[in-house]
Order: C-alpha cells, then sequence, then structure tokens
DNA sequence: CACCAACTCTAAAGTTACTTTAAGCATTGA
DNA sequence: TCAATGCTTAAAGTAACTTTAGAGTTGGTG
C-alpha cells in the first residue's frame, strides 16, 4: 500500500510517517519504480503500535524502547512491565499538578465577580503577589 | 539590579528574562555604560506576573493579553475574567484526558505480571492492536 | 596592579513531536 | 490530454524555552 493509505488506515498524516521513518522509528519501506513508498502489513502494525504508545503520551524515545521488543520477540519482556509503571507514574505526576493547578486557579477566579477596572482587579493583583505564602507551586 | 539579581527574586533563568524581553512580554531595561541590563521594581512585579500565569500553564500569548491590563490600569476587566475561565476549561479538558490515559494504561498494564517472552506478552500486543473496539482515544 | 572566578553580553542552534511550505514529478479519471 | 490528486524532497516553522560558543565586565585576592 502506498503511504497515503497507510495514513488513513493507522489515523495519521503522511508527514507524520515520513517523520517516523526518518527518525529511525518506522522501518523504510521499499519503493516503486517511481520513487514511491510501498508499505506491507508489518508497517501498519509498527505504526499502529507507535500511534498507540504516542496516545497515552510515552516519548518517542520510549517508544523506541518498547519497539526493540517488537524486533526481537525471544527477549523476556520484564522491561516492558517498568517502561509501562514509568509512563504511568508520570501521568500521575501529571494529573497531580494539573488538579493542583485548577484548584488554584479556581480560587482566584472567585477573587473578581464583575467588571470593575484593571487597577482594583484582585486577580490581576494576585497573579504578581499571589494568595498565601504557602503557594509553593509559584517558584 | 541586574539581571541574575531579578532572576534569582523571580526564581527563573537569566536566559529566561533575555528570552521574554525578546518576546516583548517584558519591558527592555536601562542599560549600564557598559551594556549590562538594570532592572526596577516594576521589571520584577511584571516578570512575576508572567511566571505566576505560566505556573497555571498559560500560554504566552494569553499572558501577553493580560498584560495589557497592567500597562493600561483603566481598562475594564470583565476580558480578565473570560480569559481565566477559559484557562479553567482547558485544564479541564487536560484533566479528563489524563484521567482516561490513565486508566486505560493501569488496564493495560494488568494484562501482564510475569517476566516472560516478548512475543507473547498481552501489553505489547495490546499496542498493536487495542483493547476493545470502543477505544475511541486510538485514533 | 595582575589575575581569576563569576557574571553579563549576543547570536545561533538545539529540544520535542510534529506541521507547514515550496517546488517539482507521478498517477488517475474524465 | 489535461486537471486534480497524490507522491517526492529539503527546509523552515511551532512553543517555550535551554544550551552553546565566544567575548567582554566586574569584584575580590595576593
Amino acid at each position: 500500500m502506498k503511504i497515503g493509505e497507510l495514513a488513513a488506515l493507522a489515523g495519521c498524516e503522511t508527514e507524520t510517517i515520513r517523520f517516523y521513518e526518518k527518525q529511525g522509528l518506522l522501518a523504510a519501506p521499499a519503493r516503486t519504480a517511481s520513487g514511491y513508498r510501498t508499505y506491507q502489513q508489518r508497517h501498519l502494525e509498527d505504526l499502529q503500535f507507535i500511534r498507540h504508545c504516542r496516545a497515552f503520551d510515552m516519548s518517542l524515545s520510549f517508544v523506541r524502547q518498547l519497539l526493540i521488543f517488537r524486533e526481537d520477540p525471544t527477549q523476556p519482556c520484564g522491561r516492558v512491565n517498568t517502561l509501562i509503571d514509568e509512563q504511568l507514574s508520570h501521568l500521575d505526576t501529571q494529573l497531580t499538578q494539573l488538579h493542583q493547578l485548577k484548584a488554584d486557579l479556581q480560587a482566584l477566579r472567585t477573587l473578581c465577580q464583575n467588571d470593575h477596572q484593571a487597577k482594583d482587579c484582585e486577580i490581576l493583583k494576585n497573579l504578581v503577589h499571589p494568595c498565601a505564602s504557602d503557594c509553593e507551586r509559584h517558584r
């Protein structure tokens, strides 16, 4: 299949596929006489693998490490579990931070309900000298 | 004060300050005879304002819009509220997505507990052909 | 006064994961 | 045959900085 077809099947852009090839994530496929890339089923599976990993917000270097296991199926997969656990704790960190961010921003939002002059806006004031001294996040 | 001092007070890097100046977020300060930047209190407050906005994960173009109100304190601040609300809903979206991501990845993680050969690893299999057909996120 | 460490300056390139642009062939259907 | 669509490449753009390189300045010590 050609690159556009592969892209449609994987739900990504053709440029993304070329990008992955350039980055060494996706094997370079055979070419037609005129230079068009022609892909096999295996390419589709590799690409889907990459896209699913990305959907979990894994970095490409992370994905690269996981792809090694697809290249050598006899490898023990213990490292896979470790990588997934790392990604999970990464997501956890993000989630916690985002939660705090939202709470803080909501608190900030309550400070100004009406429309008055900017110089009297408690939100703007707070964005200079934030709330409490326990505002650790603001460092 | 010089740039290093300002950076220390605001808790950021000197390069970040120069970057903000180049981006037009922070006013260019006076210079010493030898070309060193010399900052005033107002610069510190502006910088803190920017950093606090960034701590709420606002984009620089967002911050730029908020800075207008600091330049003209007579402006009505209704737009500020709107901007904060937008940022809140942005955080909400992120939070929801991240939640789903984590749940999905946790589910994936349970599929493989022991260390076996990569070709038999259910995690790796699932990253090619994911879980259920209701896996909307994977498009 | 000489000297050195620490600080500052600029411009440019690097980072991540792509996306966009430009300009030129190939293929396909009417 | 001709236009629309699809493919090719290399290079530049995106966000928000960070890093690097090379050079001048300042402040304290001997």
